[in-house]
This record gives C-alpha cells, sequence and structure tokens, in this order.
DNA sequence: TTCATAAGGTACGGGAGCGAACCGAACGTA
DNA sequence: TACGTTCGGTTCGCTCCCGTACCTTATGAA
C-alpha cells in the first residue's frame, strides 16, 4: 500500500478513476514534470514515446493543412490524457499536441502503457472511453469551425479552457488564440473586444480574466453545452463502472 | 471448417484480415443485408445497436450544429466499418452514419462484437487500429473543411469516394454533396462544372461519371493524399500485425 | 401523355473574413 | 534607463462565399 504522496494523481480525473490494484501498480512508474507553455509534446507524425496525464496544465491538440493553417481539433486537461491513440495501436501522433497552459503532468513510457493496458481490461476500457470522447470532440469541432462565427468560437474555446484551470487568469496570447481558431489574429481581436465591451472578459497583453461566466456561455456556440455533455457523460461511465471517487 | 461460402466477408478488408479463428467464429453471426442510399444506420445520439461491415456500400459519418449544417467528418467503405467506437465504450453515436452508395454490407450485434472483442485481443488490437484512423480522418477533415476551397474539397471528397467504389459512375445529387462539404448547393455547381470543363468529370442530373482520375488528384487539397496515406498505413499494420491475406 | 417533383443552372446583393501592413504600447532584459 | 521584441489595435481593399430566389429541364409515376 505504498502511495509515495504527493505525485498528484489524485488531480489527474483518470488515474483517479482507476481500480486501486491498477493504480497502484501504475503510480510508482509515473514521472511528475513540468510542461511549459508552447513547448511541442508531439510533432505531427511524430513518435509517441510516452503518454501524458494533465495535472494542473493544458494541451491542444492541432491540426493544420499548411504549417500556418492551423485548428484545433481537441482540448486536453486534469480529465483526460495526452496520447491516447498509443491504445488504439498507434506509434506516431497523426496531430501536433502543444502546451496551452504551462502546468504539471505526469508521464509514463508508451511501452509501459501498452504493457499495463494488456494487463488490465478495466484501465483499457477507461481509457478507450476517453478516446471516444477525443473522437466526439473531434467531429463537433469540424463542424464548429465549418459554421459558426469566431465570436462564438472564441467563447466557446475560452470557456473549454476556463473548464480546465484553477484560477481565473488566462496566459495566452490572441495570436495563439488565431491558431486554434483557425482565422486571424485581427479577427480574435475584434472578438475578443466585443467580448470585453459586454463586461466578459477583461483582456490585456497576454492575459485573459474571466468575469462573467454565464454571460460567456450566452455567447458561445452550442458546441460548448454539446462537448461538455459528451464529456460527462464518460465521467459518468468511469464512475459507475468502476465505482471509485 | 466450416465456410458459409458466399457471404462475402473477403470483400470487407477488417474481416479479411481477422486470424482465421476469430473471423470463423464471427462469420456465423454476421447476417448480409442491403443498405439503400439516403437510409440513415444512426441518427447522431442515437443507440448502436449493430456494427456494420461494408462490402460495396459507402457510408459517411456527418456532423451537424443545425439540422440542416452539415459536414462530412468521415467516409467508411470496404475498408473499415460503421460503429466502431463501440469498441470504444460507447453506446450511443455521436454523428450521423448515412448510407452515400448502395450497396451490401454485414452486420453484428453490438453485444455480439463486444464479446468477440474481448475474446480476442488481435480481433480488438485490428479494430481499434481502424478507430485510430477512424480519429485521424476526422482531425483532418476538420482543417481541411476550414481552409480548403470547395473545388479542391470535392475533388478530394470525389476521390475518397471513387476509392471505395467498383463503377466509374457515382449516383449522387449535388445537394448532397453540398451538405457533406457544408458549402451551399450553388457552389457545388460550380465547382462540378469546373471539374467537368476540364475532363475530369462527367455530371449530368444525379450522377457523376469518373473521367480523369489523375486530373483529380491534382485538383484535389493535400488531405487526399494525407488521409490516404493515412489508411494505407493502417492497412499495413493489419498485415504486418497478423500475416494474413 | 400529363404532371408533380427532383435536380441542376444562374443571378444578385451583401457581408464576413481575408491578407497585408503599419503603428503604438507594454514588456523584459541588459 | 534604454532598447529590442512581443503583442494588440486598426485600417484598407478585396474576394469568396452566403442567402435567396427563380427558372429550366430531367425524371418517373399516374
Amino acid at each position: 500500500m505504498r502511495e509515495d504522496i504527493g505525485q498528484g494523481w489524485e488531480e489527474n480525473r483518470l488515474l483517479a478513476s482507476l481500480p486501486e490494484r491498477d493504480r497502484s501498480r501504475l503510480i510508482p512508474q509515473l514521472e511528475i514534470l513540468t510542461l511549459f507553455a508552447k513547448e511541442t509534446v508531439y510533432e505531427s507524425g511524430e513518435e509517441m514515446n510516452f503518454v501524458y496525464f494533465p495535472l494542473d496544465c493544458i494541451v491542444v491538440l492541432i491540426s493544420s493543412v499548411e504549417s500556418k493553417d492551423t485548428v484545433e481539433v481537441g482540448l486536453i486537461g486534469y480529465e483526460g490524457m495526452v496520447g491516447a491513440p498509443i491504445l488504439l495501436g498507434a506509434k506516431h501522433s497523426t496531430s501536433q499536441a502543444l502546451i496551452l497552459v504551462e502546468g504539471k503532468a505526469l508521464r509514463l513510457p508508451a511501452a509501459l502503457l501498452r504493457k499495463e493496458a494488456k494487463r488490465s481490461g478495466r484501465m483499457r476500457e477507461l481509457m478507450l472511453t476517453y478516446a471516444n470522447a477525443l473522437l466526439a470532440q473531434s467531429a463537433q469541432l469540424a463542424a464548429c469551425h465549418r459554421y459558426h462565427t469566431p465570436q462564438a468560437r472564441l467563447a466557446r474555446l475560452l470557456l473549454m479552457i476556463q473548464d480546465r484551470m484553477k484560477t481565473l487568469e488566462l496566459r495566452i496570447t490572441q495570436d495563439m488564440l488565431a491558431h486554434l481558431l483557425g482565422t486571424r489574429r485581427a479577427t480574435v481581436t475584434e472578438a475578443a473586444n466585443q467580448l470585453q465591451d459586454n463586461g466578459l472578459i477583461g483582456s490585456v497583453r497576454g492575459k485573459i480574466g474571466f468575469l462573467d461566466r454565464k454571460g460567456l456561455e450566452a455567447k458561445a456556440c452550442s458546441c460548448y453545452a454539446i462537448i461538455t455533455a459528451q464529456q460527462q457523460l464518460i465521467s459518468a461511465q468511469y464512475r459507475s463502472r468502476f465505482q471509485t471517487s
């Protein structure tokens, strides 16, 4: 019953939802580390050597058609893991994984994940369920980026980020937001200023403060509710299946 | 060594790639049926009671934000299966699955798939690998729909469809193509006429004929090559892992 | 043959977002 | 304090695509 207290696994919902037996076998193999904003976890096409369980950092999955033409296709925080496709037999990442918000994460060598997933059916099922959430998210975002206004998408994205943060201040540049939304920076500026004029956010150089969550939800497109509902459905599956937490 | 000849499983690459033992257990449980164009296999949010292995039909996965605002997020033919998320623990479909091209498919009750997947690690791995291809496809299409011109996307889509057909004549309306590309029908008309003027396709009421494949590839966006390469990588994994076919 | 319907062609105004560029201000680093 | 760099605000013309609408023609059932 060794615990390695302070590792912080309780902060990650996937790890916290693991059956006690599986988790205690996993924990000693986990390495805690700090991930810094704008660092790349996986380059597109690159081999995935580790999986990461975010504790308080946020990672975004990015798909691109040219080096500068990019869009967000997934957002990952403490509720999930980076590298889920490894469980699907993938060796190489098909998208870029970028640190959006600095913070800590636990990482595990891909080979060990494969071994443990083979051993424990429950652990495998749990993580596959999360992979399903990623798939649903990607599909929804495809439609979102196609149809919704920059402002609605910005509001949605900010809400999704905020859900994965503990503070009310987000360190991010409009340039980065533009890459995630697949628009120009100037478009983000306009959208952000509108939100600010409505008192929903406070936007200053390199930072965005959350002022009025309800108001943001009103401005956000329906995709926010859809994606959030899907993720909560997943969480419910965690609990109902494993009776943990 | 019963064979149930004529079931047609050889036509589906996933089934054909299964280890002989797994396949022979699966085949007696498969039911062959004809799927008709414009039929819905799964409605979005609906329970998935069966998985389908297309033989010569083509199914498209559609994501939507409003009933009329839709985009294609995945295309499935004889190389894959409809309902892969069931393997990820999903009960309900998160996207609509629509028959794009009429044809035959083999279907299997979801419960039986779960049972067989639990029994055979190889079968599970094979199908998860395909799920990974779907994930990659969805992500790539998100960027594609955001950045590429209607004409390039139309060419890409037509090529992807043609890859899954045996004939050179596709029965499809421009209205349907518009739904898949997430544009107006009028936009499809213009794009299709341009392709026709270049002698790449023959477009008549409700039908499109493929005239110049190389030419189409030249007009298609890079996403065609990217998605195709990913799918072929998957196929390579089938073979290398299971030494079948 | 008739007729309703489905499918495609075309046109028009309009607006949203693009690309590019420039400027000023804030930041941090020496 | 000074300076280079990063970041945000703003502008310009422009283009592509949208929404809408109307018309013609093919299709197939009555």
